[in-house]
DNA sequence: ACCTGAACACCGTTCAAGT
DNA sequence: ACCTGAACACCGTTCAAGT
């Protein structure tokens, strides 16, 4: 005879992402999760593998709310950067657990969409897809060094942003960069429609 | 009466580093290491605090292992970043612990002592923090996300990488970026002795 | 002074028994 | 069908007792 049920899988993974920011994650434990949704550890093994396939969920989640922020910008280069920079700021957990372990490739194709689209605007079809590799390449690693204290000493920090911003936002025609072509008009190769 | 001692910190640390590399963080167990060390676990207590005091340990062995790599380069920026990238690709677990747990500030000081050199010799002292921060943002959010399985579908990721290390060897005069002068050039700013 | 076995608390996971 | 207590294996850490 069923009853009804007691929690659900958003609920869990929302739990996650909020014991995750609350004390990394060695903080979200089955136990705790379990205790945040009103149910017994045990019982969150009927909709979640184990403790790594939630961490993965909440990765995903995070990915996916990442995405939502950025695709709420102007789309300029600018915009799409900072606002990167302050979903970074508000969830550093949820951020650098996207690094640390991966996350689905669904997730990150559709995040990168408005990126990929500013890199076209920017230097054109061909190099759309190097050039938005370079600027989340960027700006991903600028907010994990200073997530992880690399900035430490000296300097702001802000204006630092500003100055990578600026240097990437200047455009380039082609054959600007060097003697060669760039890599993504080589023979054979075309945009595909997918992410940095 | 004193007994010769079974181990060192070095080892330990050593030891640390070794099972990173093959298992990552969650199999640098205090079992596991003592046994390669050759003791019992708690033995290791008398060398290190817990267990994060030696997760800490390994990464700032890891930073000071990339600085030696990276010193070993030619100096140019080219080669720093490909000498920056090979080592996160030997060592793919320790450089993501480093920017997990951050590192010490000493050892990153004297690792990006190289990279500062370049940068000024590249735009110039007074663009030289902005610069070399730039840089080593672009690198590692590149080798970050091709270690988180970011750079998954289509195009040619060792292009990729050539292609923002063309667009950033391209100097720049003065006022190229933008109207502004440079963040490190505003007043009260000097460059100081120390890391990106 | 360093090392160890024993012990404790805590966590992930399984499973038989409940409803 | 979902939930639970009990149980097991494993890990971090402490400590009294050895040498």
């Amino acid at each position: 005879m069923p009853t009804p049920d007691r929690t659900s899988l958003p609920a869990i993974v929302e739990a996650g992402c909020d014991l995750l920011e609350l004390g990394g994650p060695s903080r979200v434990t089955m136990q705790a999760v379990a205790e945040r949704v009103g149910v017994r550890a045990p019982s969150l093994y009927k909709r979640v593998r184990d403790r790594d396939a939630l961490l993965q969920l909440v990765a995903d989640a995070t990915v996916d709310a990442l995405r939502a922020r950025v695709a709420a910008s102007d789309g300029s280069l600018p915009g799409l950067a900072r606002a990167y920079r302050a979903f970074a700021h508000a969830r550093p957990e949820g951020f650098r657990l996207m690094y640390a372990i991966g996350t689905s490739t669904e997730a990150l194709e559709r995040a990168s969409v408005p990126v990929l689209r500013a890199a076209r605007e920017l230097v054109g079809a061909d190099r759309a897809l190097d050039e938005a590799r370079l600027v989340t390449a960027w700006v991903t690693g600028f907010v994990s060094m200073e997530l992880a204290g690399a900035f430490r000493l000296g300097g702001d920090v802000d204006a630092a942003f500003d100055y990578g911003l600026a240097r990437l936002s200047a455009g380039i025609a082609p054959h600007d960069v060097d003697g060669q072509p760039p890599a993504s008009s080589r023979p054979g190769h075309t945009l595909p429609a997918h992410g940095s």
